[in-house]
DNA sequence: GTCTATACTTGGATAGAC
DNA sequence: GTCTATCCAAGTATAGAC
């Protein structure tokens, strides 16, 4: 599609890397052409030359940036074991977030998003992610209670969502997040089941 | 501060009406002066003279919308007593603002947010919906284990941005949202904890 | 208070030189 | 493949008639 489809080209990367950190520090709404050309210190009109539009930049940029991050925490949700693992990750890929926004970016697009069929790819983008958090959920409660209550799915779908809300929180002013201090919660109450879930089992049955 | 400070004018509600509406329809890259007041079928005019910008009738908008909203859930909350009413109430907020949209007018304002001052104002707006939560799930889980091992700020703040999760997932296709399922699975979290955690309490001790 | 008309600004996008 | 210049559309905002 694009003149330059041989992928790695330099300058397509130097301005996807402008636009993600341009939907990170201004949000979307300033995520303009030119406010993208001047953070990146390039030509505006190279933009169109590589992507087109502005939209199918953000879009694309998303996309490679998500195809990335899915096989690494594909990869590192195979090691979960328990819910604390689980935790664990999330914190970590919060950290790094916090640093390089990509969340931020994709919370940015879900929310920009008006035209259906680009909601539909994103919607198809974050399914990825569902099923990585479910996946390592199913895994980390195979021998705990939980297994036989909460549906992954649904829980997944939860966790996942919730994630976004507090990235979403966490722009507004990151001094003020308070995602630290749930991931300590959480953590604690994962910790907890895992402690209580024998005695819980036991129990279970007369339920 | 605007020509007419006599709060109710009639006009001001229409326009308020017709931005949360292009909020909620169209999301906030579309909510411009025009489409406000085509939606409206207003002057596009009417917009600066009572409310001077565009982000300003927005910020209003919201902020009236929610100083309504935090009294009725308020009153809400107050009569919550088990986790499964907490379920219930947050279940019966996302079937409201299916039709009317006011969560997803807040997430839009929020992920659009880039002055500082603004984002200020949202988060401290939304203080007041963790506050509610946190307030209802202190109430809910008077006697139950819960009690002594999710601190209510955290848990209330993480209940909180789930929400915020959900209705933007929503948005982007209301067909797919599964935040139906969601409220299913914490009913049947929330019945299951009502059911053990008198053994769970017993066994707490020796943790 | 509301409407028409319009000035001004910004952003998307393209043509054409290099 | 990159830059300059420019066109055009859309949006904010104001002036002034009614």
């Amino acid at each position: 599609m694009t003149p330059s489809d041989g992928r790695g080209s330099e300058t397509r990367e130097r301005i996807i890397e402008a636009a993600l950190e341009t939907l990170r520090q201004d949000g979307f709404a300033e995520a303009s052409a030119r406010a993208i050309a001047a953070r990146g210190s390039f030509n505006q009109a190279l933009i169109f030359y590589h992507f087109g539009s502005v939209a199918n930049l953000l879009f694309e940029a998303f996309s490679q940036r998500s195809e990335d991050q899915v096989r690494r925490y594909r990869a590192a949700a195979a090691d979960v074991a328990t819910l604390s693992d689980l935790v664990g990750i999330a914190r970590e890929l919060h950290a790094e977030d916090t640093a390089s926004g990509h969340v931020t970016a994709v919370v940015q697009l879900m929310a920009a998003a008006h035209d259906p069929q680009q909601s539909r790819a994103l919607l198809d983008r974050f399914e990825e992610w569902i099923a990585i958090v479910e996946d390592a959920l199913r895994r980390a409660t195979a021998d705990t209670p939980v297994a036989s209550v909460v549906p992954y799915r649904q829980g997944a779908y939860a966790i996942a969502a919730m994630f976004l809300g507090i990235e979403l929180l966490a722009r507004l002013d990151p001094e003020r997040s308070e995602a630290g201090d749930v991931f300590d919660m959480m953590a604690g109450v994962a910790r907890l089941i895992e402690q209580l879930g024998p005695l819980v089992a036991q129990a279970m049955p007369q339920r």
